[in-house]
DNA sequence: CGTTAATTTGATCATCTTCAACATGAGTGG
DNA sequence: CCACTCATGTTGAAGATGATCAAATTAACG
């Protein structure tokens, strides 16, 4: 499977963009679009690792996922992290700054691009264009509808929900992005999904154990298999529909 | 201590209201606030337990507590039901259904009022007003930390840490509000703590007597006196600051 | 009052964590 | 290309936190 597509390197517009229905612009006529792009700023493809901000920065933009993956992790004073979700690309993120300074951290899982969208700007031409005023409240309202669900999960849900509910998350995510549903690589060590679920290493590693004995799904090292999409449904209830960070804002 | 006040049964202009400092139109001239005001709908009183919106409605308004208070559930197919917040007087809630319609329903746990304003309006308005607009950002943006400082209570802290945090958020809300810090009544049961914190009634229980024992919080009923803050901060280890729902949007 | 809901307490049980050991694997320098 | 190392992943056994079951007590309210 390739995760990282070739036009990375060259400066890409929206409109060219293979990714436009996913993102903020989508539903924006020609000029308008154009418009949108003058203010889109493109930065260099990030390396495993890189961060793209710390919490405690001054918000300066929005930024959208154009390849790759990364992770939002909150830092608590004593160290500890707790990694509040994962964006793929046609997915925006940065909203943990909006009230001034960003209160979680922004970390690439591997080589990624990304756009840059200034808020100011933006929010000036959404003056102008009301759907695209409408669509960043969407985005934004998405994004704690999100987090939202995972309230839920988190309070309420065994251990083997919570992954069942996060495989079926990016299953849905690939899905909607033209990949197989049920079979992908993870950008993420198994400790991430831990952090991200309230778990322990172990426990994930067997939670993918017993759920390869059941014949529901089978995972090599990151790469993963779901042979039942049916049975990891069964499991979660469809709870909600867009549990654990499905920014479909469909 | 009085938790409901009288000012509730006349009509309110936002000028006169005493949470005008905490509510939307905070940092609006005269002028701009009397524009404010002429779409802000006034409800009648909500009795104990009414419903301001289900899960499925359509989306409306954004609404504003005046006095009282409520819950914020999530129902899952199940029956079972999640709450994903409480709002007191000053807070604004409803964001659950910005994206089109609600997927949380709203439920008056006391005697509550509140004001209702209708987006559409509203943000008119705001594209004439860019500090109203960017105050619209910042307590949606406000709502998005407050969910994300939950997750990180929920994923990584003790129950004994949760309550603590539940029991400090009240606080500063309070006290923010012209209340005593260390004496308030809940307004809520038991039951919906645990639900809130994602832990048993039980176990709340039980938590109340430790923390009796310790002599740190003594609550009789729902009358809670905090003796020492400062034991129930360091519990906390001072995460984040606006942990569990404190909407403050300073 | 009497009846029901809310809260507390005790005893047991299950899930998940922690600790420990081991396996696998990718990357590095010889 | 191999040996070595550090990161990642798996598995087992013991322990702890919090859930569940059961029962008693208290509070709320017609």
């Amino acid at each position: 499977m390739t995760d990282v597509m070739d036009i990375t390197r060259v400066r890409v517009s929206c409109k060219d963009c293979s990714l436009a229905e996913l993102c903020l612009p989508r539903g924006l006529d020609a000029k308008d679009l154009q418009r949108f792009e003058r203010v889109v700023g493109q930065k260099p493809p990030l390396k495993k690792g890189e961060i793209i901000y710390h919490a405690g920065d001054d918000f300066r933009a929005l930024f959208a996922v154009k390849s790759g993956s990364l992770k939002i992790i909150m830092s608590q004073p004593d160290g500890e992290e707790q990694i509040i979700g994962f964006s793929m690309p046609g997915e925006l993120f940065g909203f943990d700054g909006i009230e001034d300074v960003h209160s979680c951290s922004a970390v690439a899982l591997e080589r990624t691009s990304i756009c840059e969208l200034p808020l100011d700007a933006v929010s000036d031409i959404a003056r102008e264009i009301p759907s695209l005023n409408r669509e960043l409240y969407k985005v934004m309202a998405n994004e704690i509808s999100t987090d939202q669900s995972m309230l839920l999960l988190l309070a309420r849900r065994s251990a083997e929900d919570r992954l069942a509910a996060f495989l079926l998350s990016l299953s849905r995510r690939f899905s909607s992005r033209g990949f197989s549903e049920t079979d992908f690589v993870l950008s993420m060590p198994r400790h991430d999904i831990a952090n991200y679920l309230g778990l322990a290493v172990e426990t994930i590693s067997r939670l993918f154990s017993r759920l390869a004995e059941e014949n529901v799904v089978s995972a090599n090292g990151r790469k993963v298999r779901i042979h039942s999409l049916d049975r990891l449904q069964q499991r979660v209830g469809d709870c909600a529909g867009n549990t654990a960070n499905a920014r479909s804002h469909a």
